[in-house]
RNA sequence: GUCUCGGUAGCUCAGCUGGAUAGAGCAACUGCCUUCUAAGCAGUAGGCCAUUGGUUCGAAUCCAAUCCGGGACACCA
């Protein structure tokens, strides 16, 4: 049981003992001490007054004396201040601690529960490499289902690769009329690079092409359109020369982006696009082969970049095996009652009702949609694992898809539905705003990656002047670890929820609130450890004399890591830890440099007392066997010096 | 228009299940390498916690309204 949670056991026996009033431990409100007062913990005592029917102080008094008397093997002495009441924890306690734990190299991991969870997360496209938006992904997804396994759970991590669709085929296309058959292997281009090269090929020439249509659509002249679309033009093209809208730059961009996009969509390259994907779900044999082949350089070149991340999945889905799933579903919704048809043979769900709205779930054509299809993953992935949580690591734009997913799921009274979870995260923007890949600010991931590498490899080189013990082999793995943990750092250190600004001069830093920083600490301590080598009996040794404040401050620090790892979970935010493991290395740093009068008060290979260099050592065991779990938790790798 | 998320130091973020004088990192300025690794440590400066009202012994935190910003509301995925 963890200090809090002792001393919140206490404290309710106080009161039920001293005011006769039944108070469930965890209503009991604890908080760290305040730095400029003496004490560990502290009580809130103002909420116990009402039944106390003394002033703060009073009633502080008398929970802090019976605490003392009660629990000394808990409780050493207390002070108050004001409404608080401050404990010095038994000392004996710290220590019993620290030998018990110093040497748990997996420290805070909880026996397993039983009980299964799925993390979906990454989920690509294959027509273009990843992106930063792709890396918070990947790292959130690994990282969370790290923590997951560490509460206890037993974690299935999928990956569902969109590899069907139109996006696919615009690759497939341009790289059919202007590619002369290179391939990865002639080129020497990684194959997901290749693909998005031809990609972006593709949208270059819808944009030549659409030109003149767009032109002529704001001359009046509709000859490119038919039907519905010449009057929806003329409705567009009228409202843009209102003066009311010329003045509201917002309209101005949202017609002219209507525009755009139906011009786009008239282009013959995108009418040939089309046609292949027609195609493609007709299972024409070339096409379905230049699809496999192009899939193929992709998975290559993707099967490198999540290599070299550390990124690395159970199960993987393709949505070309998915895409028609689900309709099953919506037949048995229909015999339900649940779903209804329309005039024109269409499958819709009301949820007005939820405050939603009408949700189309079969077209007219009994073809699917996004919708339909996910139904039927759900279904999927539960036939498969039987999981009680299905967690989808998914940006925040598809909040409400997933709530109307559940509900339908829900509805439909399908057994995954309670347990799917969106794991919702904000957006990665630059400092001028959203990447768009049509204005070429989208930041590549593998580009992304050799700069951080690159960058901790100038520093490692200046830094290891000072000491240059360390072998070459070793050398580029160190700038690996150091290079990607600052990068992962970086995009874990922020709440998820939140969207978050990137700015690539912060990125690359290795100092403050770094992941480098946390390492180097880690990097530090096993440096000592290798000065000392073993130390005889350090195991059952149980250091029984006075801690200097550092010396305390650590070791409470650390026995909070399982408490964190609970939050982190709780919260699903692997923010948490990284916070948490700064804060440690943090304090590690103060307690190795800490000087009194010149002299290094808490240095190890000089201290004289044999005691206090045992309590020490296992300290900074203790403390390296943390941050090493914690960053373990975040995907991050820690080097045995730096 | 409706729904939803956010607004804390110059910048990037913690703190949000109500608790003591609101914290880090970066940037700025002072010190500290005869040291167990200076990727570090110690310090100075920097705040109407968007605004207004409410609940409370106590509000950055909870509630309401307003302002500003993001996102969603497709027979796209």
């Amino acid at each position: 049981m963890s200090v809090v949670q002792s001393i919140r056991t206490a404290a309710a026996a106080a009161i039920k003992s001293l005011y006769n009033q039944d108070i469930a431990a965890a209503d009991i409100s604890i908080n760290v001490t305040k730095p400029e007062f003496q004490g560990e913990y502290t009580i809130v005592v103002f909420p116990f007054t009402k039944f106390s029917r003394q002033k703060p102080d009073e009633t502080a008094q008398n929970i802090g004396t019976w605490l003392t008397a009660n629990h000394p093997e808990l409780i050493a002495g207390f002070n108050v201040v004001k409404g608080f009441l401050n404990l010095d924890i038994y000392p004996g306690y710290w220590t019993a601690f620290l030998q018990q734990n110093y040497n748990d190299k997996n420290i805070g991991i909880q026996p397993s529960n039983g009980k299964k969870v799925m993390v979906e997360y990454s989920s690509p496209n294959t027509n273009k490499p990843l992106h930063l938006g792709h890396l918070r992904n990947n790292f959130l997804g690994y990282s969370i289902a790290e923590i997951l396994k560490a509460n206890g759970y037993d974690v299935v991590k999928v990956n569902l690769v969109n590899d069907r669709g139109i996006h696919i085929c615009k690759s497939m296309l341009a790289w059919q009329l202007f590619a002369h058959g290179d391939t990865p292997e002639t080129t020497g281009i990684k194959g997901d690079h290749l693909v998005g090269d031809y990609y972006v090929k593709f949208e270059s020439v819808v944009k030549e092409q659409a030109e003149p249509i767009i032109d002529r659509v704001l001359e009046n002249d509709f000859q490119d359109f038919e039907g519905a679309d010449v009057e929806k033009l003329t409705k567009l093209v009228t409202a843009l020369h209102k003066p009311e809208v010329k003045a509201d730059k917002d309209k101005t961009d949202k017609i002219m982006g209507d525009i755009k996009e139906m011009s786009r969509n008239k282009t013959e390259i995108m009418q040939q696009a089309k046609i292949m994907l027609q195609q493609w779900e007709a299972g024409n044999p070339e096409v379905r082969h230049l699809w496999a082949t192009m899939n193929g350089w992709v998975y290559e070149g993707f099967e490198k970049t999540y290599k070299r991340l550390g990124i690395d999945f159970d199960k993987m889905y393709y949505e070309s095996d998915t895409y028609l799933l689900g309709k099953d579903l919506v037949n048995d919704g229909l015999e339900k009652g649940v779903l209804f048809k329309k005039e024109d043979n269409s499958v819709w769900i009301d949820l007005t009702a939820d405050g939603l709205d009408e949700k189309l779930l079969l077209r007219g054509d009994g073809t699917s949609v996004y919708m339909t299809q996910d139904l039927g993953t759900a279904r999927l992935k539960y036939d498969d694992y039987h999981m009680e949580q299905s967690i989808y690591v998914v940006a925040d734009e598809q909040n409400y898809h997933f709530k109307v997913l559940q509900l339908i799921l829900q509805k439909l009274g399908e057994p995954s539905a309670p347990g799917i979870f969106h794991l919702s995260y904000g957006m990665v923007e630059l400092p001028h705003g959203r990447m768009k890949s049509r204005e070429g600010t989208v930041v590549d991931a593998d580009d992304m990656i050799e700069e951080m590498v690159n960058t901790a490899k100038e520093a490692t080189q200046v830094a290891l002047e000072k000491h240059t013990d360390i072998m070459e082999a070793e050398l580029q793995e160190l700038y690996e670890t150091i290079g990607l943990g600052a990068m992962k750092f970086f995009l874990l250190r922020v709440d998820p929820k939140k969207r978050m600004i990137f700015n690539p001069e912060e990125s690359i830093e290795l100092r403050g609130f770094t992941g480098p920083f946390i390492q180097y600490a880690h990097a530090r301590i096993k440096s000592i450890l290798r000065e000392t080598g073993p130390v005889e009996g350090l195991e059952n040794f149980q250091y029984k004399g006075d801690l200097l404040p550092l010396e305390k401050e650590l070791i409470v620090l650390n026995e909070q890591f399982p408490g964190i790892l609970a939050e982190a979970h709780r919260e699903m935010s692997p923010a948490v830890i990284a916070n948490y493991a700064f804060l440690l290395a943090q304090t590690l740093n103060s307690f190795y440099a800490e000087k009194v009068e010149g002299v290094y008060i808490y240095s190890i290979l000089r201290e004289q007392n044999e005691d206090k260099k045992k309590l020490r050592l296992q300290l900074i065991t203790l403390t390296a066997n943390t941050i090493r779990q914690c960053m373990k938790l975040l995907g991050i790798n820690v080097p045995e010096r730096m």
